[in-house]
DNA sequence: AAAGTGCTTCGGCCGGGACCGAAGCATATG
DNA sequence: CATATGCTTCGGTCCCGGCCGAAGCACTTT
């Protein structure tokens, strides 16, 4: 098949250091500048003006100019996917290796982070074991639903799965996805219902982002709702 | 975090033509040997032999030796699924370039082919759209279940979901996932009840291999059982 | 208009790694 | 034991591509 030669581009693109930097940044779904994503990468701006110019060619990128910053952000959902899966490969190895070590930067994110547009890391892993203890969710290997409980518990701390549902298809039962957590190696809750949560849990101040990292802080608020609500711990 | 290594060294791995192509054979999960991938690959037995080996102590292969041959295989569902959502990615922008010329090769691929476990291109694709018309399947963005219709179905072609259930999750709903296609852009049927359906195709002849490549053909048997059992077209 | 900032293009350096030929092992077959 | 076949290791060549310094372009600010 001719589509091979893209195949291996694509992943070429995504298997350079500074390249796989950048894109890990992009992966909470905000969109950064050129030099931003310079420093995380480690490298020149200049050398990553040319990074960027290629996977923005390869449609890996999405890049709208504002002023005289230019922002960048993940093409789709789709290169995040990808990357996930690959994240997955590359830490099932892992484990047969010494185990790593570890800096407090690396703790924070073990401890709660954003996987592209959900909640991952322990705190992730935690919720989606609450949510299956209480009913709420069923989670399998490659696919989950949120039961009738898990509507009107989600109803209560103020997410319309409605609106959810409509988005995502035609049945009142809304699916939702697991998706594998790197740290953990156990589920986390992915998929629209997943985004929906993580997006809330900001707006409402139970979570706080890190500045300039994945990580993020449980608030004192949202210890409590995550606690007493959905009965994480 | 120091995962970034491991992970730019999975994609790049993934990112040379000649492994690509490796891969992209072993794709229907059957184990090669060395010789035939350095065939698929175009590149001398020596050299395929260092890609082999570099990919297996990266965890991409699994290898096994009997006798003078050494056979490869994927290591696991979890490489398989990340090939196809970088394929997904690699197909994404081939759509805004001009239409590729497509040989005779790809027209088989592109009729009917597996896509690691599972039946893919425009077989895969109708059948997934006939059993959701047949209200035996509900299909998702992320996310799919078997209606009890569709049990009652599966078992009537000689499909035991009970047994597929076992090692899916502990609900009595069986859960499948929608793998996007590459070629026809819509999803068909992956996951437990996707690769029983292939595999159970293959064991009662209603498709056949095509030698030395992941399409295979709808025998007149296969013909007749799609379309009068599940309402295919 | 002039100066500053963010980004890009150009040219040149340099290392990693893809590739092959030749030779070395291992396993089957006469 | 000798020979053929499949696979691997070794040594060497060569080119792709990542990197930076310098210069150029675009937009904003004073």
């Amino acid at each position: 098949m001719a589509s091979n030669a893209r195949f291996a581009e694509v992943a070429s693109l995504a298997g350079d250091p500074a390249r796989a930097g950048m894109l890990h940044a992009l992966m909470d779904g905000r969109a950064l500048t050129a030099s931003e994503l310079a420093r995380v990468a480690g490298v020149t701006p200049q050398t990553a003006s040319g990074h960027l110019a290629r996977m923005a060619a390869a449609g890996l990128l999405q890049a709208e100019r504002q002023g005289r910053h230019r922002y960048h952000r993940l093409a789709s959902p789709a290169v995040a996917q990808m990357m996930e899966s690959i994240m997955q490969v590359a830490s099932g190895v892992e484990a047969m290796r010494p185990a790593p070590v570890t800096g407090p930067r690396d703790a924070a994110l073990r401890a709660a982070r954003t996987c592209y547009d959900h909640l991952a890391g322990h705190l992730g892993v935690a919720l989606a074991d609450a949510l299956v203890a209480g009913g709420h969710v069923e989670l399998m290997q490659d696919a989950g639903l949120v039961t009738d409980a898990g509507i009107a518990l989600f109803g209560r701390i103020g997410i319309d799965v409605a609106s959810l549902s409509a988005g995502c298809g035609k049945t009142a039962r809304l699916l939702c996805r697991p998706c594998l957590d790197w740290s953990e190696r156990r589920p986390h809750l992915a998929g629209a219902v997943g985004a929906a949560l993580c997006a809330h849990s900001f707006e409402e101040g139970w979570i706080r982002r890190i500045e300039g990292t994945r990580a993020v802080t449980i608030t004192p608020k949202g210890q409590r709702i995550f606690r007493e609500t959905i009965g994480v711990r």
